[in-house]
DNA sequence: CTTAGTGCACAACCTGCAGTTGTTTATCTT
DNA sequence: AAGATAAACAACTGCAGGTTGTGCACTAAG
């Protein structure tokens, strides 16, 4: 591809040769080779180089656009100036959100997310200078964050309950906690060892709910369908979180109360990380952050809102 | 990259090495080449298979981009159902416009846009398949269309003088072309044999003027650049045409009138061609068409519009 | 703790392709 | 017609990229 381009630009096999530091025939055998690939002539050759056919000039964008998403694909991993990296709990949680408004508002920071196991990985990966920032719910003052790892808090992430159109609470305008104890509550995808499981945990344990986090996470489909289809299970959903619908399910989004369990978000990132990037999002967050009202929310006892 | 994604994909090299059809030790050096030119880790390896690392983590969904750029790179040149493939008479041409108009509406239809050398060449290419519709000025009656190939007219691109801020008509709220007889107006890029040469040609026997259509096109920015600077120049640019604007040059965009010299366009096809994306290029451009007030224009002699 | 099983890496080998040099052909220029 | 330029063809060669064979680390089961 990249000989390809060279030769368009330069016009002749020849200075492309040259612009490579290969011979003139190697240029020739490459392009024969990828002109035999595609089953399509590229270049008419002529006596003073070589032209584009129509097939070249409609391939030729593609092959540029490759060659950008190359050069892309190995900042994203190259030390020194490499994209933003930031870390989230999940794919479907509002911080996943966040980080695409973010991607919205400043467009030309790139931007790579990725998902670790739990905060201590977490904060080892900010350390070390793996990845430059991620949300997560902060542990509590007695093991307090290292002293060279920031963190801000963000939002709270409200839980609802999500069930099918026969489930026996899908006529309520909401439900509170105590409402939920012998109901059956399916959490597919929870890894033990997480926040996540961490957070239900002391849920069910506070409440005395009935959660089953067992099963394999088989996608946010096949979750829907399930709970859609079979009237004794619901879930949890954060409120920010945007699905496909399905239609014709009937899935009903139900307020939890007294109280309203959330989730709370706080950006971590090391003190010393010099990322342009990281403080564009840093403001980004601030600009973004609404009031912070507590009252009436439940969140574990270790986490806290700072 | 296609074995990386593999790998990811199975979460082992076993199976991605059976899903490619090559053995185990195959899939490991590959994956050891990819660690090595990017010099960094993208798996653990587990007694269990291999996990990403963060790194790989981040490098993922380029991967997947570059494997889907491939894709439709090799798409555009596949006979049958490739994406449709119009000809413009240039990139800064009313067409270039009305065509990203089409992409923002249809972004569904996949698009590759070519430039032809004169209508000539373009009727050959539509007749033989190669490109799916052309945006040109249609020739007389007396030398007619070939049968199988239909017409329609689009727009009238009317052009207008740009002067930097020292010409003698800078100030000028409209020039008539008689006003325009005596000075220098540059048209780099005008390649002889074309149908812009030919429509200059008719333009400065019909009134007197001094058109330069010397020298290579050395790209917009150079040529708005060289009008801004030199008092002596003028040139003629579509109304429609939006370029980077330099700031701070002080260009001016003057109407001509009396007569308005205007660029028919229309959409050349063949009449047999089934491609999907044609018949909604042309409900499109059907539906954009404003009213058609031919009054006061100029247009070549050999040029019509219907 | 042992034992079997799973999964990746290393070593040695082999094949073919991507590059080289040398030469020919075709076209444009003078 | 001669010379210059640009690409293609031919023959050769080294190494990239595959193979088989084997070893090692870890897991799971008894």
């Amino acid at each position: 591809m990249r000989t390809f381009v060279v030769v368009v630009d330069t016009g002749q096999f020849q200075e492309a040769a040259a612009d490579l530091s290969i011979t003139q025939q190697a240029v020739s055998k490459r392009i024969a080779g990828l002109e035999k690939n595609l089953a399509v002539r590229l270049f008419t050759r002529t006596a003073r180089g070589a032209r584009l056919t129509i097939d070249g000039q409609a391939f030729l964008p593609h092959a540029r656009e490759l060659l950008r998403v190359a050069e892309r694909a190995v900042a994203s991993v190259l030390p020194g100036s490499r994209p933003l990296r930031v870390d989230v709990i999940a794919s479907r949680s509002a911080a996943s959100g966040l980080m695409r408004g973010f991607h919205r508002a400043h467009p030309e920071i790139e931007l790579d997310v990725v998902m670790l196991f739990d905060v201590e990985t977490a904060v080892a990966a900010i350390r070390s200078g793996a990845i430059d920032a991620s949300f997560r719910a902060v542990a509590v003052p007695g093991r307090p964050l290292p002293e060279d790892i920031e963190s801000v808090w963000v939002l709270d992430e409200t839980l609802q309950l999500l069930t099918g159109p026969a489930h026996a609470l899908a006529g309520a305008r909401s439900v509170t906690v105590a409402q939920l104890a012998g109901h059956r509550i399916w959490m597919p995808g929870i890894v033990p060892g997480t926040e996540w499981a961490a957070y239900y945990d002391d849920l069910v344990a506070e409440f005395d709910l009935t959660i089953e986090a067992t099963g394999p996470n088989f996608g946010s489909d096949a979750l829907l369908d399930t709970i859609a289809d079979t009237p004794a299970l619901a879930t949890f959903m954060g409120e920010q979180t945007r699905l496909v619908w399905p239609a014709d399910h009937g899935l009903r989004r139900i307020p939890v109360t007294d109280p309203m369990p959330v989730y709370p978000h706080s950006l971590l990132w090391h003190r010393d990380n010099p990322h342009p990037g990281l403080a564009a999002l840093r403001a980004h967050l601030a600009a973004a952050a609404a009031g912070h009202d507590a009252a009436g929310t439940w969140v574990p006892g270790w986490a806290i809102r700072r």
